[in-house]
DNA sequence: ACCGGCGATGGAAACGATCTCAGGCAGACA
DNA sequence: TGTCTGCCTGAGATCGTTTCCATCGCCGGT
């Protein structure tokens, strides 16, 4: 019975009958010493050429394949690099996770990936299994760049790592590639100002984030600057659900007191708030002037297209894995600083008058 | 000089002395055999309780962990699953990565991923470079599940392997979880055509694509039964310059060649379309219907939110990686079809008349 | 002709775990 | 009290590499 099906391919006959081929069969049949076969393969020291074309050879009829898992635990690196992320679902970071991993791979790396659902237990946790795996790096975009338990962790590692986006000032010794998100929300805050508004919102994701905490440091700094302005932060989650609450909520003030532009802290925000203003009737940029954050190129395709305060996560995955192969190649860890701007659109325009719509046909 | 630093905890010391502690170390200092600790540690056998709190206090004291990489090699299994995915910048697969991932970690397994950036051959050596590094199983969403070299490289794999979203026809034992395209299309253009749409178009993405053929042939199917009706297909890539450049050939023709439904086969084929139409001033749905195929969340934010064909891309994540877990516990290759369905809203519409603008304000 | 040096090769010890196998010790039963 | 059974434990082989070390042959120098 055994053997008996019918064979399609002759080549492919010697292969599928051996399930895999060790370094050790190829010497045997090559007539050479283990050790030589592991010098040609891993094509380390001086090896005739006679021995390598006759090894070469063999490898080839066999078709065998190095086993990295053994080559790992000898040469005590795996070529392997650990990416713990919030949540992959989040553009953004899917954005940075593809540069990341293109450049990782092209120093042939391979990516571990792990979502920490907004838990930091789950960071700690991730941190903790990549060790076990022996990781030779890790790149964290961590869901509280405060946290004591992930310092620990961290410590632990004794790895390379890069902080994505994320405050890097409790991990001594650790990499970052930090946003200018000041200089972006700076500038989005002064062009909303120039247009006369006086009464900003700042839809912000969790203090527990670095680039909510700068957006909302900007924020202030320039109302600082514009005693004639005022602006409100409404932190929380990364949500629409959040971005929905509090976009009604702020429409239900007393009418002298609802901002005329709202600034949403992430795309997911952004939704959450265009539902409450489609639900109340809301029309921007006539009644409310809008800005978000994340550039999604779905931005523009929004009537009127949406102001924006963009970055590059292809660009930022890129240099994180940059940075991360910097250090593993025996570099110090240095951290960079990528520019953030502001892209204003016909979303944001000047206030007509104190808000005067929410009775409007929603529900 | 060295070790002259002030350190900050008691606890953190033992532990960043010893950059990583093994086994043997274990052993020696509990005073028993490595294979003890062996037993305890895994959990495997028969230990006597004082053998084991002797053995888990000194792991607890040393800050013991143990090597996955060591076992992997030893016991021929890596907990490992290797994820080869177009662009996991395309939100439809960072939502399936996700909801893989979350399943997988829950057996204990963890995730390789790889971007093939579209590309057939990356496809191949990701797969040949999961099986050196011994992964125990592949989830797999090809760019053409049709390519004959990479049946050849997953039969050498030789281990359990799950295409999402992808023909398995091709592949002898290999399970696929597969979206029924053609229900959800086929109601999508019924519903066109009963909204006495004569002129349909679909804007499809590859036919090295399931998804794109299953559409492609679902309107075929619905337009034999309906001669009153007639559609053409456009395959292309799944980008935005596809859809830009195709929806504004079709509006550049003779005015009654012109669709007045078109149905995008993706959300990126999606944004191309309405940059198109955009320039072009159609407004939707009084001068044509558009109905587009990713279910984002972002659908229903358009003006007027757009119907859709929908799936549920984190579900299809989990069942991809249910299945593979069941192969995994030695259980056979299954397949699986989730259903799509159609969401229709008010950027469907009863054409008007053959269209008429083209000339309008735009480039 | 002898010896030092060098390049290529083979043998064997790691890497850090798992797991089989044999032996020791205690309890039970006759 | 002797033997058998059965549970624990320890020793050692093993997974598939890399790499150190010793060896061997060959060449040039004197």
């Amino acid at each position: 019975m055994r053997g008996g099906g019918a064979v399609r391919s002759g080549e492919a006959l010697a292969v599928s009958q051996a399930s895999r081929v060790s370094m050790q069969e190829v010497a045997d049949r090559a007539g050479v010493a283990l050790s030589s076969v592991s010098r040609v393969v891993s094509g380390h020291r001086d090896v005739s050429p006679v021995m390598r074309e006759r090894v070469l050879r063999v490898v080839a009829d066999l078709g065998y394949e190095p086993d990295i898992l053994a080559r790992s635990l000898r040469r005590g690196q795996t070529m392997t690099v650990g990416f713990v992320v919030g949540n992959i679902a989040n553009p953004l970071l899917a954005e940075i996770a593809l540069g990341a991993e293109t450049r990782l791979r092209e120093a042939g790396y391979a990516m571990l990936l792990a979502n920490s659902m907004d838990d930091p237990a789950l960071d700690s946790a991730h941190i903790r299994l990549f060790r076990q795996r022996r990781v030779d790096g890790l790149l964290l975009s961590l869901t509280d760049d405060r946290d004591p338990d992930l310092a620990a962790e961290l410590a632990r590692a004794n790895v390379p790592a890069v902080l994505v986006d994320r405050d890097a000032a409790r991990y001594p010794g650790v990499a970052a590639v930090l946003y200018d998100h000041a200089s972006g929300g700076e500038r989005a805050t002064e062009a909303l100002i120039e247009l006369g508004h006086t009464h900003l919102a700042l839809i912000n994701g969790p203090p527990a984030s670095r680039p909510a905490r700068e957006r909302a440091s900007a924020l202030r700094r320039v109302l600082r600057r514009h005693p004639e302005a005022a602006g409100l932060v409404r932190s929380g989650a990364f949500s629409a659900q959040h971005g929905e609450s509090t976009m009604a909520s702020l429409l239900a003030q007393d009418n002298e007191a609802v901002p005329t532009a709202v600034i949403a802290g992430s795309n997911q925000i952004l939704v959450g708030v265009l539902r409450a203003l489609r639900r109340a009737n809301v029309i921007i940029p006539k009644d409310l002037s809008v800005v978000t954050c994340d550039d999604q190129p779905l931005s523009e395709l929004f009537d009127p297209p949406l102001a924006t305060i963009s970055r590059q996560p292809h660009e930022l995955g890129e240099v994180s894995a940059e940075l991360l192969l910097e250090q593993l190649n025996g570099g110090p860890a240095r951290s960079v600083v990528l520019p953030t701007s502001f892209r204003p659109t016909e979303s944001c325009a000047p206030p007509r008058q104190p808000a005067r719509r929410r009775r409007g046909g929603g529900g």
